[in-house]
DNA sequence: CACCCACGTACCAAGTGATGT
DNA sequence: CACATCACTTGGTACGTGGGT
């Protein structure tokens, strides 16, 4: 048998039950300074009692400061997942309320963005590794804007991004030393941060010399094109002892498709990823990687936005921030050995 | 130079400027009769050059009618990402909203529903494949609940969620048919629905008679634990013909972990997938599987909350809605051929 | 006469229906 | 009758004022 639905009490019944005045109650609630610990105690016990949850409409409406972010994010990303618990988290911790707005196939950037600003967020947090998600023109003047996976930073726009060229020398720097020359890279031309990373691997292969030569694979973003790429692998001339993937997904769908090859990970190839999501340890196999900091990514993007917020005047110009990756070495890379195939 | 950032206009300075009061300006923005067509595309017209945006805040505030569905989700899932752009998808076509609310580790779901309730939702629906998610207590007599992908509904909850049974008797029939008798189940117990799923697979497997004995394994519910249950399979004193498992994840981990021990999907073994997520074609095999439609449940879930909304005084009872997965024959299933392996 | 505490009330930005003209 | 206006509503917040020790 349902129960009647009780509608939900207001302020002002809580106050009249407690025989206070509104603002009174209010006070005593929110924790304003003021009410006498006594009457504060009594309100908040009579709110409690009558299951009275404030209506943050009407809170937003009257409060001159919200505190309130806002992010757009595509569902699809595993990346974006974890960026938005850590995004939890480091707004909570500064006093912020964290808004969600996802983009899908039939609800674009630019509008996931309006109901954000809509809903009087005071910053917008965009969580994107695709550079036209930046269409969001009309929220820029509106709103500050932070991106984060993204380097395309401008007059207007924040962002907090990995840096995918130091990483990848750091990765490219460790196999050097452990003997690898024939190293390759699976790039993600569809990912806006493929660029740095693949300048990072050139730099690397020129600095190690005429002998070694460039050889990049189109590996993609996902574990599907990582198995196809591990065909393309296999298809060159010669195959490399080592593999520097765009990130993860690419690296494990690599592995994954040498093994049913018949080649072993690392004994014949080393790979390397790029994330350290998921990804990295959920598909049972410890995959050296680049490590990003998703907390302090997180952190970075939140201090950026309040830091804009903050200077209300719009005084303040927007921000490009790169963090960079740690090389975890684990068991998907080894030094170069004899046991080498040629062919 | 970071231009001043402009404050936003407010529905009375488009009234002011196009000459008119504010209520009739309302009017014709949001579309109520009234107006007259010149002055309502005037109203427009001034809106539209003062980049009026309307506050979301108020306008709860004020309206009797909300329109509004929270929905308290785990970002660390998969198909909880399809359900929710197909949840976007079917609250868009109803005319109402949807708001996000996610599950993390220091956000407990009692948290999440919260923030939703107090945005003033009309209803929540819980994504949910943990039981325990159901602990929302404090939300049950102020909004209608439905859960989706969960059967445990309840006097005041309500579910939909796919049929395991009918759908894993449904892989049964096809294999069995096939030509295949000894046919194991990769189970898992940590996750709710698999109970019924299990359910399907014994009494299929009582149906064929008394030379098929069922054979179950621990699968889990993740790539990583499905490699691990590939070696299972392969350590039992005879290797089944074709495994059922509790997910596509699980049953992606098993096919690969197969094909790392030098065994062929599906010459060796035929593989079947539950739930038809990303999983079944993202690992670029095409996978058998009992297709789950997102778009079905989505929309069977809206409707439901807002069948419940609508009557408002409470009246209604909960419903419980099964719906049937459809089996989608691809290629990790093949029948029984004289091929197999005894050991 | 301070001082503390509580009260009343004017907002916030929109929506709604009765009341004109 | 067609169209526009006004006064009031929504739930809370913030601040100026006043009543009591």
């Amino acid at each position: 048998m349902p129960k009647q639905r009780a509608p939900r009490p207001t302020l002002a019944q809580v106050a009249r039950a407690a025989g206070v005045s509104v603002g009174l109650a209010s006070m005593c609630l929110t924790g304003a300074p003021g009410p006498a610990e006594r009457t504060r105690e009594h309100v908040r016990e009579v709110a409690r009692r009558l299951g009275y949850r404030p209506n943050k409409a009407a809170s937003v409406l009257a409060r001159h400061e919200v505190r309130r972010i806002g992010v757009v994010f595509s569902l699809r990303q595993a990346f974006h997942a974890q960026v938005i618990e850590a995004l939890y988290q480091a707004t909570a911790s500064r006093g912020y309320e964290l808004l969600l707005s996802a983009v899908t196939d039939d609800r674009a950037p630019q509008e996931a963005a309006e109901h954000l600003i809509d809903s009087r967020c005071q910053a917008i947090i965009l969580v994107s590794t695709h550079p036209d998600d930046i269409d969001v023109s009309a929220a820029i003047d509106t709103v500050p804007i932070v991106i984060v996976g993204s380097n395309r930073s401008s007059a207007a726009i924040s962002s907090v991004s990995v840096d995918g060229w130091a990483g990848v020398r750091q990765a490219m720097l460790y196999l050097q030393s452990a003997g690898h020359t024939r190293i390759a890279f699976a790039d993600a031309p569809e990912a806006s941060g493929t660029v740095d990373r693949r300048l990072g691997y050139e730099s690397a292969m020129q600095a190690a010399g005429t002998n070694a030569h460039s050889t990049i694979v189109h590996g993609g973003e996902t574990f599907q094109s990582g198995i196809q790429a591990a065909k393309r692998l296999q298809l060159l001339a010669q195959l490399p002892t080592a593999v520097v993937a765009h990130n993860d997904e690419c690296a494990a769908g690599i592995i994954f498709g040498l093994k049913i090859r018949g080649l072993q990970v690392p004994e014949h190839v080393s790979v390397v990823g790029f994330d350290d999501s998921g990804f990295a340890w959920q598909s049972g196999l410890r995959m050296t990687t680049l490590h990003q900091d998703v907390a302090q990514i997180a952190a970075l993007a939140v201090d950026e936005a309040t830091r804009r917020i903050e200077s209300a005047a719009g005084g303040v110009r927007p921000a490009e921030i790169l963090v960079s990756p740690s090389l975890r070495i684990r068991d998907s890379s080894a030094p170069c050995s004899a046991k080498r195939l040629t062919a």
